[in-house]
DNA sequence: GCGACAG
DNA sequence: ATCTTGTCGC
């Protein structure tokens, strides 16, 4: 697949302001409701994918690592896509690209937004939907790199943060059962009205232990794609793990084609 | 000045 | 995110 909004490519040559500016853009152009009937149970499983007609969605998985040249310096990133059908694996590519900037939160789709669209140009399959590693609608601007990607294809996207960057639980996430949401909101922090659903904790894994808990998964929408459905489909394809199979294949890989790209 | 900060 | 082996615990 390839971009869409060529204009709305990052680009790490811009100063920071001009970079904010376009994160507006992007923000103006989300699409934060439901868009494509995206039925979560058709995601992973094969029996529900039978029984209905036609093919069962794809759903691609997005991931980074990253390269260090002789002197231990970061130089190269490195974008891993893994794309599955009906809970089994069609296709994995990757790419390498120079780095450009540091990591600055806010600004993470200008630092790894070139290597992603180049692994999903060497991507033959069309996803029907993609799941990348930050956050969507959950960030400063409304236009995390799920959102960026997500408006740049035109194509329904969803954030998947380990950890939360901006906006507030309705209530504690802390010792959530398995499979519970709690609504995040925007706060002063977020280009929204106060208030806002931007996204839910999402509890896909839990212990049973009283002492030992472990943390949500923030998702949020990236674009084509509404709050709730995007914790169904994280909730659906997170079976066995705490991260959504997609992107816990492409961690993976990202990983495993690093060593190889060393050698 | 202080605090907060995806990967 | 990255440099890294084994190891403690369910």
């Amino acid at each position: 697949m390839e971009p869409v909004r060529p204009d709305l490519v990052p680009d790490a040559e811009l100063s920071r302001d001009e970079m904010e500016a376009l994160q507006h853009e992007i923000a103006d152009a989300a699409v934060f409701v439901d868009d494509v009937a995206i039925d979560p149970d058709r995601l992973s499983n094969p029996l529900a994918s039978a029984a209905s007609e036609g093919e069962p969605p794809i759903v691609a998985g997005v991931d980074q690592s990253f390269l260090q040249d002789g002197d231990g310096t970061e130089d190269r990133a490195l974008s891993a896509v893994v794309a599955m059908q009906g809970g089994e694996v069609i296709e994995r590519v990757y790419a390498v690209t120079p780095l450009e900037i540091p990591y600055i939160p806010g600004l993470l789709a200008f630092r790894e937004g070139g290597p992603i669209l180049a692994a999903l140009e060497a991507l033959s399959v069309e996803p029907d939907l993609l799941l990348f590693d930050g956050s969507g609608r959950i960030h400063f601007q409304q236009a995390g790199i799920a959102t960026h990607m997500g408006v740049v294809l035109d194509a329904p996207c969803i954030g998947v943060a380990k950890s939360l960057l901006c906006g507030r639980p309705r209530s504690d996430v802390e010792n959530l059962p398995e499979g519970a949401r709690v609504a995040i909101e925007a706060n002063d922090r977020v280009d929204a009205p106060a208030g806002t659903l931007i996204g839910y904790a999402v509890q896909t894994r839990q212990y049973d232990s009283p002492d030992r808990y472990i943390n949500p998964l923030y998702v949020s929408p990236g674009h084509r794609v509404g709050p709730e459905t995007a914790a169904d489909v994280v909730l659906a394809l997170a079976s066995s793990y705490k991260l959504p199979e997609p992107v816990r294949l492409a961690d993976g890989y990202a990983d495993e084609a690093k060593r190889a790209v060393r050698d």
